[in-house]
DNA sequence: ACGTAATAACTGACCAGTCAGTCATATTAT
DNA sequence: ATAATATGACTGACTGGTCAGTTATTACGT
């Protein structure tokens, strides 16, 4: 059986261990975001959730899974409220360009999840499967749909035909330069992300933009 | 004998020991790059390095002076190579902007410098002075040259006038996202750096681009 | 009463940094 | 020239602290 009408009272305890858990990754985020994966200490995780250490292993088997554990918590939530996969024939590429990008620099770059990428960029070459993950679940689906809509654009003539390599990349390049800006270089030189990314809409579109066909 | 005659000769103690230094700076580049800087062993780069353990205190005070000193031994050099600050009135801003985003490419992008990019992303944040430094020294030297062309290109009619913050970031985030994406996805999808250099370039000298006064 | 959740004291591996001693090169005396 | 002495580079065993993970015990919900 499933969902339908088994679960039912989620039982004080069940309560309890669902928040703990939530207060786990939390506190995990923070303290990784704060030093990193090697200088964060389990036992400051565990004070930041108020448990005790050996909670921590009750819920992780390890400082790894943890990691792990952390970052698919906060990102697979994120990616049930991605815009629609679906091409909406009435929506030109240009606004669907914008919404997605819209969607990134709002979910991603101005919450805590602009953490999690400088972790992966961290850490991803010492965690495999952590980069993999990140990878087939984030990265590639985001790509699709960059890549559809370009595709759209080209198609009905909105853009222009750019054969190059690596056109998608550098469309959404700005997006994933100013989070790592934001990181570690903003007390130096802040960048206000809304005035940002109109210049990154408008720089990127009038790239895009094929010629006036008015000759 | 050496130049102008006055030190004379480097003595072969003081070669051996430039020589020592040297290879101290590549092992721990070639360490630090490999796994970050916690989980890096002094006596892997020392052993990297063909000395013992000690050694390595002979030369550096600490690992995060050893660290540090590694950045600054790699980077300033190349500094000095970069291309001129001043503006040849002969050249248009369009061919400046390619110069200088090609030697970024070439000079940074396409060598193990750009490992030190991404231990400055990862480490940055738990080495406030050496942040301030790459600041200091590589970033505002790169962006001044860089705005200073995009302002050459607007005054003269090259490039329409953006008025939106940010403009400069966005030019070259483009060159930045590859860099990351390379040390980290790269063998999952690999990028051609020469196309996406060439996509970079059209896609951003095309947003750039004034229209046509042709009516 | 029973079982599950949580604790905190404990262990053992690990590693940055030290230091007493060795070795190679340079300097001075004969 | 050669030997005696001094210098400074180099070594590697050792230490002290740290921290991931374990376990014996206690608290709590049902």
């Amino acid at each position: 059986m499933s969902e339908v009408a088994e679960v039912a009272s989620p039982s004080r305890r069940e309560q309890q261990k669902e928040a703990k858990r939530l207060a786990l990754v939390d506190a995990a985020l923070a303290v990784f975001s704060r030093v990193g994966f090697a200088a964060a200490k389990i036992d400051d995780v565990a004070e930041e959730a108020g448990v005790s250490k050996g909670t921590v292993y009750l819920y992780f088997d390890s400082k790894e899974q943890l990691f792990e554990g952390m970052v698919k918590a906060k990102m697979l939530p994120m990616l049930n409220n991605a815009p629609g996969l679906v091409i909406d024939p009435d929506q030109s590429a240009t606004d669907r360009l914008k919404q997605h990008l819209r969607f990134f620099y709002t979910k991603v770059l101005d919450s805590d999840r602009r953490q999690i990428m400088r972790l992966i960029m961290s850490e991803g070459p010492n965690f495999p499967d952590l980069a993999e993950f990140y990878y087939a679940n984030v990265l590639s689906r985001g790509q699709a749909m960059i890549n559809a809509i370009i595709q759209q654009g080209i198609e009905n003539g909105e853009f222009r035909n750019m054969s190059g390599h690596g056109l998608m990349h550098n469309v959404v390049a700005g997006a994933l330069a100013v989070g790592m800006w934001k990181q570690v270089f903003d007390r130096f030189q802040p960048i206000d992300l809304d005035a940002y990314y109109d210049t990154h809409l408008d720089l990127i579109l009038n790239g895009l933009r094929a010629p006036d066909p008015q000759d």
